[in-house]
DNA sequence: AAGACGGGGGG
DNA sequence: CCCCCAGTCTT
């Protein structure tokens, strides 16, 4: 039996039962896949549920705010997903009459839109005839063909692209690439592959070398950048505290936060804090008492940096500007950080 | 070609 | 602690 038919058996008794599985709605396939990027299917379906909810239609997410749309997708990280995702969806309602592009060239030209994507909807919504290529499939081909180019090079892209499109199944491109990664999902997982239960265990040329840990081969990235954060807790006798929304290039762009200062290293004395010049621009002329909040500062860790976070609380009569009222700020997009933080504190009785 | 970009889960 | 996850965009 060839290896597509064996594939799409095992997918047709093992696989799971998901929602965007019940339709091939390119809308609701571009939602899945944007969400799912580099990130576990148990961990984005929560959010995928909540915004076929919350926007049933292209239309209905075109219409929505950014604010709102990032709040529903608070937690799930890699933001400017959800930035494309709106910026892509008002693009399709209003430009394209609410139509998604009929084939894969037309779909890489939507931001956020890359190569696995567009194949995922294509393959999926219309059948097109391309390989998806994610991290299931590079491990999978990688075991299988006991192939060790990294898969994060050049070549080793183009290398398991073209592998994956030779050996798609062209009848059924949609059921192929789907059963190719949920077999890495479930079946070749990363650590503790099930190989004894595996129906290619008898081909699979990693196994047969006895080279399944070694597989597939990645090129380390970078190291880890330590940073200084030290958010500015305003509370005021109107009940009112100060949110600022980050812009840019960094981390977080598009959410809110309390007025932040970083520094080059660890501040936990008051008086180190209140000698920084854009603590006294922020506070000057309000008459404010500050106080450390945390004894120990937050260690938030992200894959490629960790920040260590203090929060400094700030009483003042009067704030420095248009502030926000405490009862709302938990219906603003925040990072996880600032989350946890809310969480923990009383904000509305400071 | 190399970095930046989140957060959670597993071993 | 390190690796991985239905990757994409920027430099």
């Amino acid at each position: 039996m060839d290896f597509s038919k064996t594939l799409i058996n095992w997918y047709l008794k093992s696989k799971r039962d998901l929602p965007w599985r019940k339709t091939s709605d390119p809308y609701n396939i571009w939602l899945s896949e944007i969400m799912l990027q580099q990130t576990r299917i148990e961990q984005g379906l929560p959010y995928y549920l909540k915004f076929v909810e919350e926007f049933p239609s292209v239309f209905d997410l075109a219409d929505a705010s950014q604010d709102n749309v990032m709040k529903l997708w608070q937690g799930l990280g890699y933001y400017s997903r959800a930035r494309n995702l709106h910026e892509t969806a008002k693009y399709v309602a209003y430009q394209l009459d609410g139509i998604f592009p009929k084939d894969y060239k037309g779909l890489l030209k939507l931001k956020g839109v890359g190569d696995y994507t567009a194949s995922a909807i294509a393959s999926i919504s219309y059948n097109e005839p391309v390989a998806v290529v994610d991290g299931n499939v590079y491990r999978v081909l990688s075991r299988y063909f006991d192939i060790a180019t990294p898969i994060n090079s050049t070549e080793g892209v183009k290398e398991f692209k073209a592998l994956a499109m030779e050996l798609l199944d062209k009848e059924d491109p949609s059921a192929f690439n789907q059963a190719l990664m949920e077999f890495g999902a479930l079946q070749c997982k990363p650590k503790n592959p099930l190989c004894d239960s595996c129906p290619f265990n008898t081909s699979c040329l990693a196994l047969k070398e006895n080279k399944i840990g070694d597989l597939p081969v990645k090129i380390k990235k970078g190291k880890i950048k330590n940073r200084y954060f030290n958010y500015l807790v305003f509370s005021s006798e109107e009940n009112k505290t100060l949110l600022q929304q980050r812009k840019g290039k960094g981390i977080w762009n598009g959410l809110y936060e309390f007025p932040l200062i970083e520094t080059t290293s660890d501040i936990q004395e008051s008086g180190l804090i209140e000698e920084n010049k854009e603590f006294q621009e922020l506070v000057l002329d309000i008459n404010a008492s500050i106080s450390l909040y945390n004894d120990r500062p937050v260690i938030h860790k992200l894959s490629h940096q960790h920040i260590h976070a203090r929060f400094w609380l700030v009483e003042a009569e009067n704030l420095p500007r248009i502030g926000v009222s405490v009862e709302k700020v938990k219906e603003y997009p925040v990072p996880v950080l600032i989350q946890n933080f809310l969480n923990e504190i009383d904000i509305e009785n400071l």
